[in-house]
DNA sequence: TCGAACCCTCACATCGATGTGAGGGTCAAC
DNA sequence: GTTGACCCTCACATCGATGTGAGGGTTCGA
C-alpha cells in the first residue's frame, strides 16, 4: 500500500509517517516512480509506534527498543551489545515506573468517579 | 520551605517549579518578601506531577485531573459539572490505553531480555 | 489531453516543555 | 556595609513532535 493507506488505517498524517521514517522508526520500500511502498506489518507497527509516543517516550528511544519487539526475534540476538542490553534494562525500568504512576492516578481518578456517581445516586434518590 | 529546597528534593530545576505554577499546577504562598513559599505537601504533588508529564499528559489536562486526586476529596464533590465528568472518563481511558500500551512493550522487552540472558548462559557454558 | 487525486521533497511555523541568562531585590554572616 | 547565596521577573533560545504549504512529478479515468 502507499503512504495515503497507512495514513488512514493507522490514523496518521503523512508527515508523520515521513518524519517516522526520517527518524529511523521504520523503513519503507520505494515503487520506481519514488514513491513509499508499505506492507501489512506497517499497520501495526506504526500504531506501536504511536502509542509509545504517545505514553512519552521519544523517537530516540522508541528506535533503540523497536528491533527487539519484533516477532520472529531470534534473528537479532548477535546485535546484542551490553551496553545495548544496560540500555534496554534501563527503559524497561523507566516504562514501569511510568506504569505505575499512570496505574496509581487512573485508580485515583476511577475511586473519585465511584465516589461521585454513588454521591450522586444518594442524592437523586 | 523555598524554592531552592522543593527543587533539590523533587530534582526538578526551579524554572520548572515556576512554569508549573504559572500553568495552575501548584499554588505557592508568597512571604512578605515575594519568595515562594511551599509545606511538605508539594514534595509528592511536584513528583506526581512529574510523572504524570513523563507519561505524556500535558499540562492542562494534568491540571483537569489533579483536583480529583487529592485525598481529602470529599470536599470537591460540588463542583463536578457532567463535562468534567466526561472529561475525566475519557482521561481514565486514554490512561488505561497508555497502560495496556507500555505493559505490552515492556513485557516485550523482558522477553527479549530474558531469552538473550538465556542465550548467553547456554552459549557460555 | 486534461483534471483529479495521488505522490515527492523541501522549508518554514507552531506548540509545549525546558534551558539560560540578564537585571535586580533580600538577607544572613563576616 | 559588603559579599555570597538565596530569591524575583522577564525574555529569548532550544528541542521534539507536529501543522501547513509551496513547487513539482505520476497515474488514471473522463
Amino acid at each position: 500500500m502507499r503512504i495515503g493507506e497507512l495514513s488512514e488505517r493507522t490514523n496518521t498524517p503523512r508527515r508523520l509517517l515521513r518524519y517516522y521514517e526520517e527518524q529511523g522508526l521504520i523503513a519503507a520500500d520505494r515503487s520506481p516512480n519514488g514513491y513509499r511502498e508499505y506492507d501489512e506489518r506497517f499497520v501495526d507497527r506504526v500504531m506501536q509506534i504511536r502509542g509509545l509516543l504517545d505514553a512519552g517516550l521519544p523517537t530516540r528511544i522508541i528506535k533503540q527498543i523497536l528491533p527487539c519487539l519484533d516477532k520472529p526475534r531470534v534473528i537479532h540476538f548477535p546485535d546484542a551489545t551490553p551496553e545495548m542490553l544496560a540500555t534496554l534494562r534501563h527503559e524497561r525500568d523507566r516504562m514501569n515506573a511510568r506504569i505505575e504512576c499512570l496505574i496509581r492516578n487512573r485508580d485515583a481518578m476511577e475511586e473519585y468517579l465511584d465516589a461521585v456517581s454513588g454521591t450522586l445516586r444518594r442524592h437523586s434518590v
